[in-house]
Formats: C-alpha cells, sequence, structure tokens
DNA sequence: ACAGTAGAACTGTTCTACAGTTCCGCCTCG
DNA sequence: CGAGGCGGAACTGTAGAACAGTTCTACTGT
C-alpha cells in the first residue's frame, strides 16, 4: 500500500518466460502431441537467439509437456496406452492414500470447494475448464496428504494427463454432456463428506478404473 | 559373441554426459551444499563449450541437485529444517500407503533382498554404501504400489536425501555403530514379513518420524 | 566495526559457424 | 504401382567469441 504498490523486480530470465508462455501454448492445444518444437522457428519468431530458445525448451521439458530425443529435439509427449496405464495407476494409489483416514475439517473444506467448481466449470459447457475443474478436484483430494512434493508430483501427472485429454476430446463424446460428470463425482463426494474412509476408497478406485477404460478406448480407438 | 562385440551407438549428447559426471561427483561429495557451478570453470576444465555446461547444468536441475537462482546460476541444494521436513514427510505418506496392505509374494522378495543388502551393506562399514543400502530398502517398499512413475518420483527424493545424509554424516555418529541401522530396520521388517500392515505401517511411521528428528537435530546442531 | 566503491568474476544472451542427423521428395528398379 | 535408394534441405548439437548487466571481493576511507 505504499508507493512502492505492484513494483516487481524482474526477477525472471527470458528463457524462463519463453518457456512459460510455451508451456501455456501447448496447454491451450497450440501443437499436436508428437509435434517437434523447431529451435530456429521459435527463435525468428520472438526474435530471440535459438541458445535461449534451447535453454527454454529443455525447462519446459521439466515440466513435462515435452521430451527430447537426440538429433530431433524436443517433441510434444503423446500419448500411448502404457504412459496412460502409468498415470492412472499413480493416480489411483495417490487418492486411495489420501482417502485411508477420514479427510479432517480445514481439508474437507478445500474438497468441497473444489467440488463446488468443478459444477460451476460443468455449467459453462467449455471443454479445458470441465477438465481442469475435474483434475483439480481430485489434486485438491490428495492434497489432503498434506505433502507439498507430493501435490507437486501429482501437479504434474495433471498436466499432462490434462494434455491428453484436451488432445483426445476431440474423439471423446464424453463431455458434449457435462451434467455427467458432476454424477460420475457425486458418490465420491458423499464418502468424503461422510468420513467414510472406505467408501471413499472403493469410489476412487472405481472411478479412476472407469475413467483409465474411456480413456484408453478413445486412444485404442486412433489417438 | 560377434565382432560388434561391446559396440555401441553413442545415442547420448555430451551435455547429458556431463550432466551425468557432474551428477555422480556430487553425489561422492565433490561439492559442498551452496557451494556454486561456475559455467566457464568446467568447461574450460573439460575442454566444452559453456553453452554446453549451461545445458549440462539445466539437465543436472532436472536431477534435483542443483537449483537455478538468476545471475548466480546453478547453486548445490542445501538442507533446511523445512525442505528435510517436506522430504520425510513425503516419504512418511508413499511408504505408510505401500504397506497398507500385505505384501505380496514377489514384491516381499524384492524387499527381502534389499533388506539382505541393507545386512552387508553395513558388515562393509562404507558410510556411503550404508546410506545407499537403508534408501534402497525403503524404494522396495514403495516399489510394491507398483507404479513406476511413483518409484521414479520416489528415486528423485531418495537422491536429494541421500546427498543431505551424506553432507550432515561429517557430524553425524549414527553410522559409526552400523549394527543398530539393521537393527533399526528389523521390526518393520518383520511386520513386512508377516503380513501385518497395520503393525507394518505403525512401524515405518515411527521409523521416519525418527530419522527425521535425527537429521534435524543435526542439521539444528550446524550443517 | 562499517558503509561505500572500483574492479574482477560471472551469468544471461546474442551471433556466427559447422559437422553430423534426420527429413522429404524424387527417381529408379523391380 | 510399391519398395528401396539417393541427394539436398532443414535441423540439431556443439563450439567460440563478445558484451551488457549482476554479483562478489577486497580495499578505502571514516
Amino acid at each position: 500500500m505504499t508507493a512502492l504498490d505492484g513494483l516487481v523486480a524482474r526477477r525472471t530470465t527470458t528463457a524462463q518466460q519463453v518457456a512459460d508462455g510455451l508451456s501455456e501454448r501447448i496447454l491451450a492445444g497450440a501443437f499436436r502431441p508428437g509435434e517437434r518444437l523447431r529451435e530456429s522457428a521459435i527463435a525468428t519468431e520472438l526474435g530471440i537467439a535459438r541458445n535461449t530458445v534451447r535453454e527454454a525448451v529443455r525447462l519446459l521439458e521439466h515440466g513435462g509437456l515435452v521430451r527430447f530425443e537426440v538429433n530431433r529435439g524436443a517433441v510434444i509427449i503423446s500419448p500411448t496406452p502404457e504412459t496412460v496405464e502409468d498415470l492412472y495407476t499413480a493416480r489411483e494409489r495417490l487418492e486411495t492414500a489420501a482417502l485411508a483416514m477420514p479427510i479432517t475439517g480445514d481439508q474437507l473444506a478445500v474438497v468441497e470447494e473444489a467440488y463446488a467448481s468443478l459444477g460451476t466449470a460443468t455449467a459453462s459447457h467449455e471443454r479445458a475448464d470441465i477438465v481442469a475443474a475435474d483434475l483439480a478436484f481430485h489434486a485438491a483430494i490428495v492434497a489432503s496428504l498434506g505433502s507439498s512434493r507430493i501435490d507437486a508430483f501429482y501437479a504434474g501427472l495433471t498436466r499432462e494427463l490434462r494434455f491428453y485429454l484436451m488432445a483426445l476430446s476431440a474423439y471423446e463424446r464424453e463431455y458434449e454432456n457435462p451434467r455427467k460428470v458432476v454424477a460420475e463425482h457425486e458418490p465420491l463426494m458423499d464418502a468424503v463428506r461422510e468420513g467414510d474412509a472406505e467408501r471413499a476408497q472403493r469410489e476412487v478406485r472405481h472411478h479412476i478404473a472407469t475413467n483409465a477404460e474411456r480413456v484408453q478406448r478413445i486412444l485404442a480407438a486412433r489417438g
């Protein structure tokens, strides 16, 4: 509230900014899975050196949206059955662990809020928002483990999965009926609310298994 | 075999090799926590371009042993009370999750093997080996979750913790009595063997809490 | 003991260059 | 018409030099 209000020293590098920008664009669907990120093209387009782009892309790799192949550079990740299975298995383990004990008040409030957001997101009929809210709800559950490291890890899984879901959603009829998305989460939310750990675990397992299968099906039917 | 025995196409970049080498050296204690990695020094010493070193260091960052500070470059990670607590909390959650159900035969065999290795490592009286075997035992437990993603994540935690433990072990009397290391793991191993999930969880919680406290104490008494 | 300062040491970034790979379209040979 | 095979274009991986802006260090004066 002083005269320095809103003043921030730009404590970030060009490479980092470029990485952030690219990350955003990738998640927004500007690149297709498997597509290559060409350094020189990006460099000239943004008016920066190729070196810097290369560093940015290396940072991107850290974010998980891109992987490096020797002599091919950065390639947008692309879902395979194995990857998807891995992703869902990890989620299942983490969420089950988070629901092993009844959730405490504070944490329950967080989960409730995420659940509410899922409701408003589905009402908007915006696929991107729905997917994000869906995953955020699950992240809220994982957050009840109380480990920032695990949260960060889960966030990484989430980013990756979100990208796949958005990329695959062209072939997807599911989110055309958004009300179903809320309905799918309802039994789980109920169990969590009631503090019935065992039921919550059953529900989350079932929910995740169902979704994993659906994604696998979509993937198999041409990704 | 054939005339091509042992021939391997060099499917890796210079930067990657440098990163691997540095990683190894860091874990071996060639750098102290908080120390800076100077690009030009490394470049001239290895006879490669600074660009390449910079990329290597960016890869290192991914491995978690180094973090970047603007205008200071790569800095070796250094334990703080918060970091250590985070690390142990994450471990506690994952290992507890892994022990929620009795471990199946195959997985038990893996854990048993790791436990045996811990025994031989302690016999060697090599601090580095003991620490590695200790952490590998716990990784074996986590592996029973059956998620390669979680394993990779846990491996990252492990690397970081291993570095801290080695760096702090100068002030540490614990590993001077290696027999105690095995003894500390025995109740847990017993519970796992007997398939008593609840007891195993109690044991692992206690074990981890004890170790967390010890490390915190050492850290507080000048790290 | 302490703040201030000049110069050395580094990082972040750009540009240019080039060898080695991969990509892509065309051509030839079945 | 399909499967290789070939050659040039397009890129990546790496090097090296340069420079502005930051951080570090050691000295200076108070």
